[in-house]
DNA sequence: TGTAAATGGATTATGTGTAATTTTAGTTGG
DNA sequence: CCAACTAAAATTACACATAATCCATTTACA
């Protein structure tokens, strides 16, 4: 059972996945990673004993991951009664949407000040990857929509705030889960990023910033009619 | 050794204390509000075996406290090195600040359509107690100043954005640490919080959300004239 | 006989002690 | 003054003991 072979399986190709999870601590990327792809969802229990199996440690180690990921709001805990995976409800994905809809503009601005042809270059590379990629692949056009939106960000000086994007996107990962997109919604993401990245490149930073702020609009609309309970 | 009655001496009699570093994990609360006290500044390494015997308990405990505190960006930690207080920098207060200049309006917007009355005699009284306190007492000034936005964002629907507010909140407080404020900038921030206040009776929601704003960027400017390297 | 309370066992969380590895600090010698 | 070595201290991970929680069965009572 002590195999992490799948996980790696798992791992997209894609430079945004190695940021997004990577970090000294073993575990605590594991269970984080777990959590986003959704093989431990919403309420699920976190059994330190059972963890301490799976990832072939003693329950110290798991324990000191938890009590990281429940500063970091992916798990709550009771006294005596363990931790669980956040409660990740509809009124949460509000919440996270208008906390991504204060930030983004906010990072983006700076990117559109600083940007670098090269970086531009692979926008339009990711832009080409969306494009050409199976109707089934769901997963992986996510990551894609998440690693434009990372691309131009994560070279932003506010270290706090881009941390902060990073944490509120992969709980909406949770949220979202393994709900297809339909093929509507994938066409104007990708057209929403195409106007994005002409009003960069032809310096239109104001209609830029606009374009932004209805993509992800845009975006929350479209969650909120999926995840209607 | 074993006494927390020094730390309760410390806290304030006000409320807005009390929901701050109220937690069911006794030793979490403690690091924590000796954090933010300045009892330990940045940069000073928190050795488990001390903070043990300061707390009466074992080093796992503290470990697991210490971890949390990490996931919320208090501290940080390095492999085989034990964990530190974050470094709170110039340039930390600066992003603080940026993130505070976007949750503030936000916050604030939904609390000018939702007050209550009781909540306005609320504000009254922590303005009131701000004129009347001696010139020496710099600390229990800054509770009160924070305590005056508390009362209003407290009750948000969006409680991820108002824990991200008072987590931002808490790390300026750290960084301040025991700086004294000058009664210049004392006077100003009472004027500020009076034309807030009257703003908001007033029933002039713009001008509000515009008094608000110019208020933490005074707050910003003055804080960075202070704390010039 | 049906329902509610009680009891007992199993599982799990929490806290402590200990061994091993690593780092840190102080000291000695060049 | 700097480098290398040594001893002390700290971090890490693990095993164990204790305490709390949960669940199913049984028991008491109406």
């Amino acid at each position: 059972m002590c195999n992490f072979s799948w996980v790696v399986r798992n791992m997209s190709a894609s430079e945004y996945f190695k940021d997004f999870f990577q970090h000294e601590n073993k575990v605590y990327a594991q269970i984080l990673a777990d959590i986003a792809q959704g093989i431990y969802v919403s309420g699920d229990r976190l059994v330190t004993t059972a963890l301490a199996k799976r990832y072939c440690t003693s329950i110290n180690p798991i324990r000191e991951a938890i009590k990281q990921l429940e500063g970091e709001g992916f798990v709550t805990s009771q006294k005596n009664s363990g931790a669980r995976v956040a409660n990740f409800s509809h009124a949460t994905m509000r919440d996270v949407f208008e906390i991504l809809q204060l930030l983004e503009p906010y990072l983006f601005e700076w990117y559109i000040q600083r940007y670098t042809q090269d970086c531009l270059l692979k926008l339009n590379e990711v832009l080409h990857q969306m494009r050409s990629l199976a109707v089934d692949e769901h997963m992986k056009f996510r990551e894609l929509d998440t690693e434009f939106h990372w691309l131009m960000y994560k070279h932003h000086y506010n270290k706090s705030a881009v941390q902060l994007w990073k944490k509120n996107k992969l709980i909406l990962q949770a949220l979202h889960g393994n709900i297809p997109i339909s093929l509507a919604r994938r066409e104007h993401t990708i057209v929403e990023h195409e106007k994005i990245l002409s009003d960069i490149v032809n310096k239109k930073p104001q209609d830029a910033v606009q374009a932004l702020q209805q993509h992800i609009n845009q975006g929350r609309q479209y969650w909120s009619k999926v995840l209607v309970q």
